[in-house]
DNA sequence: TGGTGATTACGAAAAAATTCGTAGGAATCT
DNA sequence: AGATTCCTACGAATTTTTTCGTAATCACCA
């Protein structure tokens, strides 16, 4: 089980983008998030260093840079927030995060279908 | 449309209370919240007075207290947090979510059959 | 080797969110 | 009215998060 950290919302931008590329320079990370328009690069930075210290990601050299690895999966994390919200905001009834989830939104006809495949295995599963 | 206001991590929590008892003193959501064990008075207090005037709640004096109500809907707020989070975290899928949530929690099988109930009726309007 | 450009380190400022002490006002009781 | 109690107002301190300027370091090459 991985620990429950607390990445901020800046950090989860980040780690995003970490975990898409895998491994990422500050370089990388600051042009993924718009370049100067949006970021200081030295601000990218800091956040990898911050990051770093609170061990959200690991880094290795390569050359003269540094490249970053997220330490907490995506799915852990996303498990933890949507934990989180189901707890905090949906009083601990997943099912209604769920109808929220699939009523207001843009959800196709193939997700509604394959949501309700996952569930005939679930229930399968557990009867 | 309700606007998107952005309440901060302190402020959802008092908002569940206030959306849960409709209407509330400083000293309910005080005490809601666990009292002086977790939150000094005027704490709770500063943090109405913050929210008046954001607008998330309005208030009315009744005797010498304010009653406070809260101006945003659950459900709007809901739906809204939900809306980001799917965005941020789970690259727009509502599909993904939705499965993250039904896989590792303590949904029970009845919650699982209302949901896909829920379900058959979405499909139903679709087709 | 010394200069140049890219990258990192450090420290501090700024902004946002949270916390609370103290004072003031209003209702109540005597 | 004066004392008491409860609640609100205000201002400020603290903490957390975000931002970035400046300096140091490193790799490369002329």
């Amino acid at each position: 089980m991985e620990k429950p950290l607390q990445p901020t919302e800046k950090e989860l931008e980040i780690l995003q983008i970490v975990w898409e590329k895998k491994a990422a320079s500050v370089k990388d990370i600051h042009e993924a998030l718009g370049g100067d328009e949006n970021n200081g690069y030295t601000t990218i930075l800091k956040f990898m260093q911050i990051m770093l210290e609170k061990g959200l990601v690991t880094r290795e050299k390569r050359g003269k840079l540094h490249l970053y690895k997220a330490v907490p999966s995506m799915e852990n994390t996303q498990q933890q927030l949507l934990d989180k919200m189901i707890d905090t905001i949906f009083k601990g009834s997943a099912a209604q995060l769920v109808m929220s989830a699939l009523g207001n939104s843009r959800s196709s006809r193939e997700d509604i279908q394959e949501i309700k495949d996952y569930l005939e295995k679930l229930q399968g599963g557990k009867l």
